[in-house]
RNA sequence: GUGGCUGUAGUUCAGCUGGUUAGAACGCCGGAUUGUGAUUCCGGAGGUCGGGGGUUCGAGUCCCCUCAGCCACCCCA
């Protein structure tokens, strides 16, 4: 007897068995029609890239998270960590023939050596959007849409898009005279939510090095509160007089109104200015966005984004601005699994149909042909074991309705149609059409 | 990367200060019931106690290492 190897999966790396298959595939599709009802394209790139291309910008921290390695031609190579950095290289190489503007979604997993936590994985997936070659605010306002019109396809519930601009912060930092602290000041008022206005001020004072005054002016348009034009009015006080501020705000100003323009009133209250959301990322300059479920804002942000102006610099001397957002697929999944939204089926095909006469199997093949071919989805159980072992087979796989057709209802031809969810079986004729069966399921899925 | 907690059947867990053949519930398979799915009854399979090493007459229990998970920090392009 040999030794058997052990099955297992690398810490980070996840098995997805159909009950979590299911609704992840739910969500990806979801993404997919509303993307692409916007106009975007899809593209794919390839999971490997020459490692100087992913470490391009170089800092410290990618370094520790790429995974990287030689290949069997001793090339140094990379795995893509984002969907950002290989699209930058993609735009560089083919903009060309791409043209401008070019929309395009992109869902794929990524990969990321970091530990692991709840949520966080090292191959996850991104569904990314973007918008490439315009600086239009049409496009900006495109991305909120998106974004808006994707949660509410996915019934989470409530949500609020945070919206911020790094102009107006920018503004105030050189303003104070602290442009040359934004990454580190950047961070720290990101915390804001996580660890109180106190910590943040001693922060900004003790290690940062900013006097008092100019931290309470950070702290004050960070914690600004009210309704979206209050609050642009007195973010615009505290920047007045900064090129960086001013336009920032009135960005904001027009975003959200058109924005507010073009959704249902009841939508507009998810539409919020939030000037304390920065993203930590360097490459945003314009417009960045989160967004939190009402439910289950502890969770974080499940789709994010922002506007950039130069995409591809360190691959082409083009200038490519941008703007575009990503669905965090994985958090969305926990909160909706964590809110009861998610149903537990585990069948993708809704009609099942048990092997109950041994001598037809045929007649069987035949029902359910005829039903696919009318878009309804069937299975048939491969072994004529008992009817009761069936019907709980397809009862715990969430089946929703089941044939009864046995050696009685094939001598008087007709077929008993099983609701499994109410419990309650119909009779009905069979003929070779199948019509009458047909218009039965139809009846019962979607009542 | 740092620190803390955890790891026993498919799942959730029990197993007293180390002591004989490691238990339960649920689930799974089969039967009662050769034509009907969350009920009931009966029976069955399933664990080298995450893995490795050590201490001991003896380790699921103590020690070390390792792997994995959870939590916090760091970080999240």
């Amino acid at each position: 007897m040999s030794e058997r190897i052990k099955p297992r999966t690398l810490k980070g790396f996840r098995d997805y068995p159909p009950e979590k298959m299911i609704p992840r595939e739910w969500i990806i599709e979801t993404a997919r029609r509303v993307y692409r009802s916007y106009g975007f394209s899809p593209i794919d790139t390839p999971a490997l890239e020459h490692l100087e291309i992913l470490t391009g910008k170089g800092s410290d921290e990618t370094d520790k998270q790429l995974y990287r390695f030689e290949d069997h031609g001793g090339r140094p190579v990379g795995m893509r960590f984002d969907l950002t950095v290989p699209l930058a290289r993609f735009v560089a190489q083919h903009i060309q023939t791409l043209g401008t503007p070019f929309k395009r979604y992109q869902i794929a997993n990524v990969w990321r050596g970091e530990n692991t936590q709840r949520g966080r994985y090292r191959e996850f997936m991104q569904c990314d959007f973007d918008t490439i070659g315009t600086t239009s605010l049409s496009s900006d306002i495109e991305m909120v849409l998106v974004i808006h019109d994707l949660l509410t396809a996915l019934e989470v519930g409530e949500f609020t898009i945070h919206i911020n601009h790094r102009g107006v912060l920018n503004g105030l930092l050189e303003k104070l005279g602290l442009a040359d602290k934004t990454v580190n000041i950047l961070r720290t008022l990101d915390k804001l939510a996580k660890i109180g206005e106190e910590k943040v001020l001693r922060e900004l004072t003790e290690t940062i090095g900013a006097t008092t005054n100019q931290a309470d002016q950070l702290l004050k348009l960070s914690s600004l509160d009210g309704s979206n034009e209050g609050m642009l009015a007195e973010a615009e006080k505290l920047v007045t007089g900064t090129e960086a501020g001013e336009h920032g705000v009135s960005q904001l100003r027009e975003l959200i109104n058109s924005v507010a323009a073009t959704l249902p009133s009841e939508a507009i209250s998810r539409i919020q200015f939030a000037p304390s959301i920065c993203r930590g990322l360097d490459y945003y300059t314009g417009i960045v966005l989160e967004t939190t479920l009402n439910d289950l804002p502890g969770i974080g942000s499940v789709a994010s984004g922002g506007r950039y102006d130069n995409l591809a610099n360190l691959y082409t001397s083009q200038q490519l601005p941008g703007v575009g957002a990503s669905l965090g697929l994985d958090r969305l999944l926990a909160a909706l699994e964590e809110l009861g939204r998610l149903e537990k089926v585990q069948t993708t095909a809704e009609v099942f149909i048990p092997f109950f006469d041994s001598e037809r199997r045929n007649d069987y093949l035949q029902i359910a042909a005829k039903l696919r071919a009318a878009g309804i989805g069937v299975e048939f159980f491969p072994d004529a074991k008992k009817l009761g072992k069936q019907l709980q087979y397809a009862n715990r796989r969430g089946f929703r309705i089941a044939l009864i057709l046995g050696g009685d209802e094939f001598a008087a031809a007709e077929c008993q149609v099983k609701d499994l969810a109410v419990g309650e079986s119909h009779t009905v004729a069979l003929a070779d059409d199948a019509q009458a069966l047909i218009a039965k399921i139809r009846n019962i899925l979607q009542p």
